[in-house]
RNA sequence: GGCCCCGUCGUCUAGCGGCCUAGGACACGGCCCUCUCAAGGCUGAAACGGCGGUUCGAAUCCGCUCGGGGCUACCA
């Protein structure tokens, strides 16, 4: 954020271009302190890497924390009075301060190779000795004096000279005191002239005014680093909020490789809503009322606490999430849930942007039959594909449709008669509605033919819907309309 | 390997020395409701990693141990 109060996210752009969940999920804590305590919440591309740069990831950003509500004050689309937003266009802005650590002692060139780099630390590790880093061979000397010893490179890089009593402790606003690794010496501006995320994340926290750095607990044991920029540059050190990590079912850091759910877009892919993701995110390490998970951003926002963040890092379980999509659908109103439903499929590339009129009265009328019996919104076409599909097509399923001819199969031997029954029952039907149907049906076959409910209704529904598990049949007969029922049920017969 | 972070039901969590024979939620089992499937109601099983210590008393404090994770890049 920034100014007085708030906090800043910061995001950089992944090189498969796909956001991942864990920005969200930092994006989320950082947005509701913001909300708390009255400041900016700002949105920052941290682009230095330029090997792992996308072009189409920072749209992507964009994107999918809008969707799932997470709005910032300022940023590269939005503005804001620290512009540009971007730190790949800051570069001018970092270079007086390297040349001023340099010119103060604090950091030095270096001329090492990355082979010679490589080789160091492989040395160092089959050592297995204890004090590892860079061996400062370049430390105090010139370009000359250098360039006579072996493993030398054109393009020096400027490293962090490290003090012996470097401080390694600081105060975390989540885990109270907490003790970091000793610093090697960082490179904080590589060979291509981009400063590494340690200078520019300092230099661009303090100018935009950024009071509460919110990311996740990896960067625990660089902080010591950023800590001393601060120092010797003269600056105010911000405070420190570092989130759990987010992690797979075996516990390691969650990974686009293990779990797809690692990219931020799949829950939209999937046809979750963005409340119910969000409040599924809020709810990974941090508590909630006894017996109310379901809670709106309002409320996480109302009574949000660094304190109560647990230090502990969540596993992700899909199945609670699976649960508050249901309960959010639940709660939207019919036409709400048609609209989504709808917008999800264009979204989905399943249906184009003209939706035909028959398809979309369908969706509007089919929404609260099929409303409790959703768990992501890709599930509502396959609940609803006997009614949105046309006779013809329907009835060559019997043909072509494997499950269509095993609920077939799986009929009993009365289902003649019961069809029989029906078609009689139903063809003088007046009022073609739910409870009219529910009372026909009732009468002719439960009575009539003295059968229990659960295989008096079978074969209806199988001739209707073609599944033997289906939305509510007598309001799915209702919507389907009297001809097309009349004429599956002669079809099935 | 080194340094750092962390350790309550399968999972998300409550607990911050006695209110804990450890509470809630998801998932799971059973029952009820019921035109199938859901939803809903009731109900059941399920955890303080281990060992020492401090204390009248420990899930809560300390130490060790074991276990998990992160970092150890001219990546963030």
């Amino acid at each position: 954020m920034t100014d007085s109060t708030g906090a800043r996210l910061r995001v950089a752009p992944s090189p498969t271009g796909d956001p991942h969940v864990g920005t969200a999920y930092m994006a989320l804590f950082n947005l509701a302190y913001a909300r708390k305590a009255g400041g900016k919440f700002a949105l920052r591309i941290e682009d230095t890497d330029r090997a792992r740069f996308r072009e189409d990831s920072e749209q992507q950003i964009f994107e999918s924390l809008r969707w799932l509500g997470l709005d910032w004050d300022e940023g590269p689309d939005v503005g804001g009075p620290y512009a540009p937003y971007r730190q790949s266009e800051r570069l001018e802005t970092y270079r007086p301060h390297v040349e001023r650590l340099i010119a103060e002692g604090h950091a030095y060139y270096c001329w090492c190779s990355p082979q010679r780099l490589a080789e160091l630390r492989d040395a160092q590790a089959k050592s297995k000795q204890a004090d590892t880093g860079y061996d400062r061979l370049c430390l105090g000397m010139t370009r000359d004096e250098r360039a006579k010893l072996p493993g030398f490179s054109d393009t020096p890089v400027v490293r962090m000279l490290i003090p012996d009593d470097a401080p390694l402790t600081f105060s975390d606003v989540i885990r109270g005191a907490v003790k970091a690794p000793r610093p090697d010496d960082q490179v904080i501006l590589k060979a291509d002239g981009f400063p590494t995320y340690h200078l520019a994340v300092v230099v661009d926290d303090h100018l935009m005014g950024i009071t509460h750095v919110v990311r996740g607990e990896e960067w625990i044991s660089s902080t010591p680093k950023h800590i001393l920029l601060y120092r010797w540059l003269g600056w105010d050190v911000p405070a420190f909020a570092h989130m759990p990590l987010l992690r797979n079912q075996d516990k390691s850091k969650i990974s686009k490789r293990k779990n797809p759910a690692a990219r931020l877009l799949w829950f939209r892919e999937r046809g979750y809503l963005p409340e119910a993701l969000r409040n599924f995110l809020q709810l990974m390490g941090y508590p909630c009322e006894e017996g109310h998970e379901v809670t709106s951003f309002a409320e996480f926002v109302d009574g949000f606490e660094w304190s109560k963040v647990n230090t502990v890092g969540p596993v992700f379980d899909l199945k609670k999430l699976d649960w508050l999509n249901g309960a959010y659908i639940r709660a939207l109103s019919d036409d709400e849930l048609a609209a989504r439903i709808e917008e999800h499929l264009r979204y989905a590339g399943t249906w184009g942007e003209a939706v035909p009129a028959r398809h979309r009265e369908i969706l509007r009328q089919g929404a609260p039959i099929i409303k409790e019996r959703l768990v992501t919104l890709d599930e509502a076409l396959p609940k609803l594909g006997f009614l949105l599909a046309d006779d013809d097509d329907f009835l060559a399923g019997w043909e072509s449709d494997e499950s269509m001819r095993e609920a077939r199969g799986g009929l009993r031997d009365d289902a003649v008669q019961v069809i029989d029954a029906a078609v009689d029952a139903l063809a003088g039907l007046a009022d073609w509605n739910a409870d009219a149907l529910h009372e026909t049906l009732q009468a002719a076959l439960v009575d009539g033919l003295a059968l229990k409910p659960k295989f008096a209704f079978a074969p209806v529904r199988v001739a209707v819907t073609g599944s033997r598990v289906s939305p509510p049949l007598f309001e799915s007969m209702a919507i389907l309309g009297r001809d097309s029922c009349l004429r599956r049920l002669r079809a099935l017969r």
